[in-house]
DNA sequence: CCTAAAATTTAACGCGCGTAAAGTTTTCAT
DNA sequence: ATGAAAACTTTACGCGCGTTAAATTTTAGG
């Protein structure tokens, strides 16, 4: 079988002028069945696919997306990106994935890199409030994108992301309601701006509910939320700083260190009788279920915010790349309830 | 300031000829000193940078690395992804992240994808059993590959590991020297191969150390580890079906199940007096640190493993692509001793 | 200051494909 | 069968850059 150097000599096997196959390339639905087929019949006999790097020289719009997300090694991340990989290759786009790894520095370097993709559009999640709004700012002005997880605010075509006021209520109000009211335990300076909006929400369900809010805020920074959770939980035990046997975690990854250091301290955490401490939390990480005890949570709507994130971004693409209005399209919570709570 | 449309009229800005300044982007130090000043102040006032697409179809290599790991959603490697990723950019080039997501189709879409990228070199971590061994052994033919993790016998220009009986017999050793041998608990058809090898290890030892082997082989296919882990766990405590205190995982993720499990069902897990059993595991996967209680494991050598891997692949490429010889590394574990053994 | 070596410029071709224009063939409804 | 529309072929140019060869300039060493 002779190698097929490029796209002149495929058409010269296949008896199909060139400029037809190009077409066929772009589009195959775009050619008479006939001359699809002996293309096709060609393509099994010879195996020749187009350079890429001349295609995309050529045509001003790539069929490339990029994928970004703030830190990959967060399985709720890789799940998510999962999903959002799988649905652009179905759409017969080639995605690239990129993890900013947490580092402002790289987020930056990400964008500037993906800039000379010229890709189609880009799914965006950003550090938060260590992004650099500026860089992002410019980012979008040259690339069509969607935003999803952390919203920044009037950047991007649109938001994608999920209705943290629903998952803090549906804790709290669970947990009043069966309980005593739980006390917030948070980053002193979270990153993501989700946290931020958890926080007022718990304050606002409490006061609604006729409670005082009581905020717990530990050090740390960056995004070993388990290692944070856990020193800060430590502390927390040790100096009693609870007012009730209740805790609310703003998200999942504190909530496992909270719970190795429970674990280390004898202290039980569930809802049995024999049971010290009640904790929940928000995200529904992927191995909330695999804690001890597994943790009731308040679960991202993954599929629709990742499905919605893609479907989005298409009719973006489709709309040349702006929006008349920017929207944000929030999510709710299910609340699944497990052992911790 | 105005846009710049190519290097042509970068180059007439910046008063060098266009062949000059293609000279200094593919390597800066080949044009003179004062040559080099002058295009690199131009590229401070007018934000050029050469059309990526133009210029990887007219060079024969690519500056572009692809990394290809089983199953991203696994932090473990996410974690060495991280590490080849900034390596490569480290070095110049530009890598693309790939996951297979533990599907062979995917696996084989990414070479597919992946050769018409004509990449500079490729670090690829194997499926291992479930992948297409034609597919891979193809694919190695064509573009410079470097494995991981996974060895597949005789693919690929080099493999670089861990080396699985190191892991196991310090466990092994550690585990019965300070109380009873353990029993080896596995999926029953694991898809990696470094479960095979570490079944055989734990045999050897245990019948050099004079006891007698005892492995359990639970249920399940895929990735979900932590869930055949939990379920084979229930099944096993529940049918008694261990013959001493003392159990030895194959990997972390099976062994998060299993701490799950038994924490389920109340039974303390660790070497103090009032435990019922210990268990110990391998890879010191991210979250061994925060299960409960912590787990004790053989770790990883991350930063050899990832950092000889990459510097091979470097060599390779060098190299013009191929070996004399296919060479194996493998790096010995470090015993993380934890609480659960 | 002179000369050989090194670096740069000029000119030009090629890479593989997108795409446009003009001419030819096929298709399909009448 | 007929005519127009649709699809295809031929021809040709352009994309942005790699790369080469010959001509020119700069550099460095004595």
């Amino acid at each position: 079988m002779t190698k097929i150097k490029n796209m002149e000599e495929f058409a010269a096997l296949s008896g199909i002028s060139r400029p037809t196959v190009s077409k066929y390339f772009h589009d195959p639905d775009s050619v008479r069945p006939t001359t699809r087929a002996r293309i096709e019949e060609a393509l099994e006999r010879f195996d020749y696919r187009p350079n890429i790097y001349a295609v995309n020289q050529n045509r001003k719009l790539t069929k490339n997306i990029g994928i970004v997300v703030p830190y990959l090694a967060d399985p709720f991340f890789a799940e998510i990106a999962r999903y959002l990989e799988q649905s652009c290759i179905a759409a017969g786009y080639r995605p690239s994935l990129f993890s900013s790894h947490g580092e402002q520095k790289l987020e930056n370097d990400i964008l500037d890199g993906l800039q000379s993709m010229k890709p189609a559009g880009v799914l965006l999640a950003p550090l938060g409030r260590t992004s650099d709004q500026s860089v992002i700012e410019r980012f979008c002005a040259n690339v069509p994108t969607v935003l999803f997880d952390s919203n920044l605010d009037g950047l991007g075509a649109a938001f994608i992301g999920s209705d943290n006021f629903s998952f803090v209520s549906q804790t709290v109000e669970y947990m009043t309601r069966t309980g005593e009211p739980p006390s917030f335990f948070e980053m002193r300076t979270p990153a993501n701006p989700n946290a931020n909006k958890r926080r007022k929400a718990y304050v606002e369900v409490m006061e609604r509910l006729g409670f005082e809010p009581h905020i717990i805020r530990v050090d740390g920074k960056g995004w070993a939320f388990e290692e944070i959770g856990h020193k800060g939980a430590l502390k927390v035990l040790a100096e009693n700083e609870l007012r009730t046997n209740s805790v609310l975690c703003s998200n999942d990854r504190l909530a496992i260190g909270f719970l190795a250091a429970c674990y280390e301290q004898g202290i039980r955490v569930g809802r049995r009788d024999d049971c010290a401490l009640r904790l929940a939390s928000n995200d529904d990480h992927p191995f909330a279920k695999f804690t001890c005890p597994s943790l009731t949570t308040a679960a991202h709507d993954y599929d629709n915010v990742a499905g919605r994130s893609v479907e989005t971004l298409f009719e973006l693409i489709e709309s040349g790349g702006k929006f008349e209005t920017r929207s944000e399209t929030l999510f709710p919570a299910r609340l699944v309830l497990r052992d911790s709570a």
